[in-house]
DNA sequence: CTTCCACGGGAACACTGGGGTG
DNA sequence: CACCCCAGTGTTCCCGTGGAAG
């Protein structure tokens, strides 16, 4: 321990058994909480045959030494599909090892992972090459990772989880990536591509979209049931004995099911009701513990959000907020222009950069793709044309957030100059 | 039919953080 | 060391366009 107080001896004020004994003293709910993390893969999916197998029936080409074809996989978030193919991928390694035909799954998230240059240079690290952050042209790249596969004869397979978020900055590496096998001798390169939006390869390269689509496997979102077996299934080993009320996974798979059918999101609310139950020093989990779960898990979503904004979406959200603030009574939506003049008026305040009204169109559309506001175009015929924003989050919570940063505190109590409104209020 | 305001696509640019070469 | 190359990101500039009120 570091003495903090120059030797002067802290008080032990404290209950005598230290801050920590208290909370260890009281009851235990979970047994195993990492099993309800989104992180865990257990051994066993539910409900998941299916996909499993068509999954399997396909790469099982590898083992044979064939190219397994490229596959595809759709389905709404947390349908399984990163499990299944996680879990598939591990077998196949498994396997492959025993029968001595050496395959190996790389596996990369898209959002992560979300430029060619990244892509390459994680495959090319993968196979135990340094390559630097940046600075490579990438066809040098794409040299380094093609030469070094080819090394031994072998199959890979590249798993590219969301691999939307890839397709929307060019789909060069995925046309690269899918002509590799013409340039190898020894190695075989199919890929596997995850995505949650069943549209995205009307974005795609045709040449791109037949070749990765040779295989397309659904996911179909869980029912309600199926959600409950999941639950059931897991909370058996995260919590204690007889620590849940049966009525609990019920609920959970219910809010869940009406989520489109989101596992994921079941797990999260399971995990924090106990979590709740826990603090409150409940022994056993109850209905009201998941309402509360429920409530807790949006909430803290808008706040890790709103908090991680860049200064300049915050600034536009700030003027959307001050701007409803004056408009109260007439509950009206609120339109580009006001935001930029609130907008520009607090940036000379604060003395931060004033950005044009192109890029604050920008912005106010990320801000609605985050379900932060929602803006709406809409034609005011003589009037022109614009955004209609609204906020789509709670007021005073939004704002305690953003005044939370230092930059922004100088205008916790500015008032946006509406001319427009001001004067026909004032006369 | 005109008019108006901002939408939103696309090109161009500036800047950053990292190469490699002479 | 100076210098130029490269990918990636955020921004500005330019501009054609939508669509109902007037």
């Amino acid at each position: 321990m570091i003495e903090l107080n120059n030797g002067k001896k802290a008080p032990e004020k404290n209950s005598s058994n230290g801050i920590f004994e208290d909370y260890l003293n009281n009851v235990v709910i979970f047994d195993n909480k990492e099993v309800l993390r989104p992180t865990y893969t257990p051994d066993y999916l539910p409900h998941r045959d299916e996909q499993i197998q068509s999954v399997a029936s396909i790469l099982v080409a590898a083992l044979r030494g064939d190219t397994p074809s490229n596959i595809l996989i759709y389905g709404k978030t947390g349908t399984g599909k990163t499990a299944v193919v996680k879990y598939v991928g591990k077998e196949l390694e498994k396997t492959g090892e025993s029968h001595e035909m050496p395959c190996y799954v790389i596996y990369m998230n898209c959002e992560v992972v979300d430029t060619q240059y990244r892509l390459l240079a994680t495959l090319a690290r993968h196979l135990g090459k340094e390559v630097p952050m940046t600075g490579w042209p990438t066809d040098q790249v794409y040299e380094e990772f093609k030469n070094s596969l080819d090394k031994e004869k072998r199959v890979v397979i590249v798993v590219m989880d969301e691999i939307d978020k890839l397709v929307r900055k060019g789909d060069d590496v995925l046309y690269n990536l899918s002509r590799i096998n013409a340039d190898l001798k020894n190695a075989r390169v199919s890929l596997i591509g995850i995505s949650n939006d069943l549209k995205f390869t009307e974005f795609l390269d045709p040449r791109v979209k037949s070749s990765l689509g040779e295989e397309e496997i659904i996911f179909p979102p869980y029912d309600a049931e199926q959600i409950h077996d999941i639950l059931e299934q897991r909370a058996k080993i995260a919590f204690k004995q007889s620590a849940l009320d049966e009525t609990v996974t019920r609920l959970c798979a219910a809010f869940a099911a009406q989520e489109h059918g989101d596992a994921r999101r079941a797990l999260d609310l399971l995990r924090v009701s106990g979590e709740i139950a826990e603090r409150s020093k409940s022994s056993i989990v109850e209905e009201r513990h998941v309402r509360l779960a429920q409530d807790k898990i949006e909430v803290d979503r808008i706040v890790e959000v709103v908090r991680t904004l860049p200064t300049q979406s915050k600034l536009v959200l700030l003027s959307v907020l001050k701007i409803k603030g004056r408009l109260e009574k007439t509950g009206d939506n609120i339109s580009t222009g006001e935001v930029y003049t609130a907008y520009k008026q607090m940036c000379n305040d604060i003395g931060a950069d004033i950005l044009t009204q192109r890029r604050i169109t920008d912005l106010i559309s990320e801000l609605d793709m985050l379900g932060i506001v929602n803006a709406m175009v809409v034609s005011k015929g003589r009037y022109g044309r614009t955004k209609a924003i609204s906020l789509s989050v709670p007021e005073d919570n939004t704002k305690n957030v953003l005044m939370e940063d230092y930059r922004l505190k100088p205008l916790e109590d500015f008032i946006p100059i509406m001319p427009n409104v001001a004067q026909s209020q004032l006369f």
